[in-house]
DNA sequence: TTTTATCATTTGTATGTACAAACATAAAAC
DNA sequence: GTTTTATGTTTGTACATACAAATGATAAAA
């Protein structure tokens, strides 16, 4: 059917993805600015005040981000002043910090306007079905064995 | 419904579209490794070859990047010699080099094998209809004024 | 013809993210 | 009880990507 590139690229999954990804990530960044942190930054945050003492290698499995990036997402909260580390032997503990603890109002509000401002576009029930659908489509892909950190055995 | 922040993390857009998107980069690159190039350069060289004097502004639209990574990409084909610019007034034509041009059927194959890739996972329809929908979905966002280096008028 | 405005492109700089290697500790094997 | 192995964490480095500012060049206005 499709016959050049442009119509290629907009059946290409990879393509797509992405497009969706960067264009969410401006609105989301905007959503999330009065928090003072990006997305991820928060959602990092939300993990650790909700389970405090967790360690960098579930909060990877829960964000589905390579170990080394939760590293550096903590660093930058430790110098932010909202989360701890307090090391137990191989592990580490992260707590939210008193101040950590405080932005939580502003990150639910946010959280919540941002929700609106997709769903305003997209419509409520299709926003939320379109979020169910990408996390199975990136369950079944990552279980086939496109894991991170994954060296991927074939070739 | 959902009352902790891991719930409500598979049912937040940004996330499950960046988790998606960390995914389906990775298969794409994998399949995409016997050209050399990434994804994204593959694209920009096959729109050169098919539209031999195509302008960077142009790409940035097809491509739904911002002017300055399509500034980036080409340099990176500039130098590994598979892509010429040439000057033309305010504008820049982009031309694929003869090298450029023997990629060709190397590039089309890997393209082929990632189609195949994640419809082995999805299934080919649901495959191919998870693109349309994140199309559909990415630029409806766009036009709601989430536009690449949009000042997004509000707050 | 000079000035100004507009638009395309590139450069400087910053961020998110990853892989591979290094490091550190705990568990297992001998 | 020391050596090996496995596992969790961090560091070095690199790439994709973006925004904002600088540059360049044509077109429009004076």
């Amino acid at each position: 059917m499709a016959t050049n590139t442009k119509d290629i690229l907009t059946n290409c999954l990879y393509f797509t993805a992405n497009s969706l990804s960067r264009v969410i990530t401006r609105m989301a960044e905007e959503s999330f600015r009065p928090t003072g942190l990006s997305p991820s930054h928060v959602f990092l945050l939300m993990l650790a005040i909700e389970n405090p003492g967790v360690g960098p290698k579930e909060m990877s499995d829960d964000l589905q981000l390579a170990p080394s990036t939760v590293t550096r997402f903590v660093d930058t909260l430790v110098s932010k002043g909202l989360l701890e580390r307090k090391a137990a032997g191989k592990t580490v503990g992260l707590y939210p910090t008193p101040e950590g603890m405080e932005l939580q109002p502003v990150i639910t509000e946010a959280w919540q306007a941002f929700h609106h401002k997709y769903c305003d576009v997209l419509g409520e029930t299709e926003g939320d079905a379109l979020a169910v659908t990408l996390d199975t489509a990136a369950r079944k892909l990552e279980s086939a064995g496109y894991k991170l950190t994954c060296k991927c055995g074939r070739d």
